[in-house]
DNA sequence: TCGATCTATATCGAAGCTATATAGGTCCGG
DNA sequence: CCGGACCTATATAGCTTCGATATAGATCGA
């Protein structure tokens, strides 16, 4: 599931710019569980360009860069599809908090206290952006995507709340000896 | 949370070389929420040499190359708990099935239901692996991580299966218009 | 006994991310 | 009413990381 794919998909569901795909991402249905940079996205359009799988057409601006809005072709909305027909890449999770708790014996009490106060307020934001969120005008994918990250925010939430005490004190413990 | 600040926390449990630390990743309490590829350790543990903050020696084997087992330093433990000490980078999740969800309606609706099967398959997987390992022989931090996966791992199982339905109906009506 | 899988290190090319450059516009607070 | 912060908008250089591949003998099951 490369970027390529990633900026393929979302321009089935309309033009956009490579500055409106980065925002996607940000703020609406896109969120969590797919990211891309701009590092990646716009040598990913100009080769999506340059393979016939997006066209480009540029909007003058006064005072500002052209807007360059990119439309899928129709052999891109083929290739699209036909990726979501092959196996799909695994899942990649990488969290630096839980890697930290891995080793919350070599740490103060305040720091491991710290790390998980604003993991926890990071995940109550997360949950919030999500159902802030009108789902009244959501597609059906995306009201499932939607209800799939309110569920694993909220059992992080529940599970970190419920166990916090035990790697705090824990760790308490560890480090007394 | 690069490939060498990664590799300085698994030494601090303990020498190893590039191919147990990889091995970690797959095996044992380090599974989940973290991973790197071959490509990206020996590099790192490389580099971690010439600045100081892993030794290494060479045990000769026969008919086979020399296993380098690296140990951490001083400096390096220094680095490692400095590094926990600054915030942390932001978890990134990136769910090549999450996204293709977005897009059910593009799809057969055999194909949809394969990917909810085998994606089912992978969490049960993970959560079965997870429930294998002796809980006896973990550290604290171990337990908590093991637990926060169990916790994740259980609830994406719980909506998939309570809201598959949704998304395959919802599809196969779209299709259908 | 033959192929698959495991131990073990290593590198190359491709992909992706971070930080930065550019440049004007808008919006809010002081 | 001015300044700073943030927004629109594209783009690239450099670093990091990944995936695939090379090497090579050991072990183990069919």
């Amino acid at each position: 599931m490369d970027v390529r794919t990633i900026c393929l998909g979302i321009l089935t569901r309309g033009d956009a710019t490579g500055y409106e795909i980065k925002k996607l991402f940000e703020d609406d249905g896109y969120q969590h569980f797919v990211e891309a940079s701009f590092g990646s996205i716009y040598p990913a359009l100009n080769r999506l360009t340059d393979e016939g799988y997006v066209s480009v057409r540029s909007e003058a601006q006064e005072k500002r860069p052209d807007r360059k809005v990119y439309s899928i072709t129709p052999a891109g909305r083929s290739a699209f599809i036909a990726s979501l027909l092959k196996p799909l890449p695994e899942d990649r999770h990488r969290s630096p908090f839980v890697f930290a708790m891995l080793f919350a014996d070599l740490l103060p009490q305040s720091r491991v206290g710290g790390m998980l106060d604003d993991y926890i307020a990071q995940m109550q934001g997360k949950l919030a952006h999500l159902n802030d969120h009108d789902t009244a005008c959501l597609s059906g994918g995306e009201k499932f995507v939607a209800g799939f990250g309110r569920a694993v925010y909220a059992a992080i939430l529940e599970f970190l709340t419920a166990h916090r005490a035990e790697i705090e004190e824990q760790q308490a413990a560890q480090a007394a000896e």
